[in-house]
DNA sequence: CTGAAAGCGCTAACAC
DNA sequence: GTGTTAGCGCTTTCAG
């Protein structure tokens, strides 16, 4: 390939004055100007990437941290940051780390050896105090609510959707809800959805929170193991519309009513929750995704909340 | 941030003798390899990735061309490169082009200025003849067939499974059966699905193909067209889950059985069609996609065929 | 085994 | 307006 030299050479000027019209700045007669777009074409030239991201330091890339990379909720997530990326030209590099820490700390690192600008966090494995000294490298945000003053977040009020719902639940007579999670006590929602339970319905029963729930299959399990049990719940609320459509689907298979047997609300919105008429807690993860990009590319550290929506259909 | 001279002052050694260590490169004594060690981590070194990727011209990242950021049958895809990456420890940047042939171009060049080792492209918007010669900067490869020999590609015979589909339409009395699309002819599938229509039905009625369909609501539309004209179909072929699942919907909703009055089939096996017991053809997108990766990574010119699946439910 | 030195391709003072 | 030149941070001959 030609470099900045060969074009120098070929137009009869220096390499500052190719960088120059390279980079449009002002001060180039017409005249080399031209001289040197002609060269460029006719040595079909572009300037390399990595010389430049290794002067400028920049990049113009940031990453996109998502645990999974099947799943719909971080699919979102993605979208959003992708809408904006492409209006900004940004390019967006996607980090699945399966929630390995150590994963999440090599990607990390891609802002210290300046591989990437900046870094959004859909969901962490680390403590935010492994996570923080990376910041001095570049721009970290995260889609969770933090005040730690280093990091930018989009987030939405997940403890106040959480209590909502289960008010909503309450209020219409429920008094055995359950619920399903995606991790265990490690993950930050997990523990606020359980707060969230305990201030409405008191003590939790250790059988309610079903764990590991990311599909379809896992909401028939989680069914499976709910509706054969001691305190069968009158109301399931699912971590996703996946999962609760597995439920859905196995309620229905053992002859129960929805929602006059049992009420289920799932989460997110999504089109299998749509097809099949479920109630959902919309968190408009795309948007969050959105502000998230927002915050990123403009080294922002502001926290800007989220407003989610609980969309009723006929599953509640 | 500290550079490799700063290690190699603070560890009494020169820079070569750092980058050999870094590197891993035998023929370092344990003392001076040891002193390194120590430098770095005193120093909190990490090299610097763009003087890397400068130096070896080559990034160990991998792009995928998505034209819509939007679209299951894309996500899929890159769900599939995603699995691999990690495995192969290589990074993968995300390029939505809205099937903007300047962007998908513009992508290209990220080939020609090593910004990119190698383009996995999805979808297209360039006649070939534009995309071939970007091939010699960069491994190009497609998910689609094509017998040009620069480009290797994951593929599915499109054209098989839709005879196979309208066959098993035929087969079942079917002789009015529209179909759903997403683009107009530009697009390679249109083509092909129109190609198998006419083998099976001769001729091919104005009204049934329907295009520019993604979502649930554009099947919804579809069926509204469909189901009110004058060769109203006994059974329609979508593009997606999702649309099916919009013509699923609009049928119930006009009081028609399925798949009594109406028959409908599905593309690539979603939840939203498990949900609704759509019959589907899977083309099982995320097993392409990890072919497509692995041809990139391996820089190979070869022509894989992925079988498709057709899961009959009740719809069909 | 180890170091000096020549780049990789580009930008940005600085001088004219 | 334009050219010279000193790097950016690293790898890799080439000597020793």
């Amino acid at each position: 390939m030609a470099n900045i030299q060969d074009i120098a050479k070929r137009a009869g000027v220096s390499v500052s004055t190719v960088s120059r019209v390279l980079n449009q700045h002002p001060y180039v007669s017409e005249r080399k100007q031209a001289a040197v777009h002609q060269a460029i074409s006719e040595l079909d030239y572009t300037p390399n990437r990595s010389a430049i991201d290794l002067i400028r330091k920049e990049t113009r890339s940031i990453g996109v941290i998502i645990p999974y990379n099947n799943n719909q909720a971080f699919d979102q997530l993605l979208h959003g940051v992708l809408n904006r990326s492409v209006e900004r030209d940004y390019t967006v590099t996607v980090l699945p780390t399966k929630y390995d820490s150590n994963k999440e700390l090599h990607c990390l690192t891609m802002l210290k050896n300046k591989q990437l600008d900046a870094l959004i966090l859909t969901s962490r494995s680390n403590n935010w105090n492994a996570i923080i000294p990376y910041a001095k490298y570049g721009t970290i945000v995260a889609c969770e609510f933090t005040d730690h003053p280093e990091i930018g977040c989009a987030y939405i009020d997940r403890y106040g959707s959480f209590v909502e719902t289960f008010q909503l639940l309450k209020d219409k007579g429920h008094t055995r809800v359950a619920f399903t999670t995606a991790r265990g006590e490690e993950s930050n929602s997990t523990q606020l959805i359980i707060r969230a339970y305990q201030q409405l319905f008191g003590d939790l029963p250790a059988e309610y929170p079903i764990r590991d729930c990311y599909s379809m299959d896992d909401g028939i399990r989680a069914a499976q193991q709910l509706l054969h049990g001691d305190e069968k719940p009158t109301a399931i609320y699912a971590n996703g519309d996946e999962v609760a459509a597995g439920i859905y689907r196995y309620a229905k298979r053992i002859g129960l009513r929805v929602p006059e047997d049992l009420a289920i609300i799932g989460q997110e919105n999504q089109p299998v929750g749509i097809g099949l008429g479920l109630s959902t807690v919309d968190h408009q993860l795309v948007k969050v995704g959105e502000h998230a990009f927002d915050l990123a590319i403009g080294k922002s550290k502001d926290k800007v909340e989220i407003p989610y929506q609980i969309i009723l259909r006929q599953s509640d």
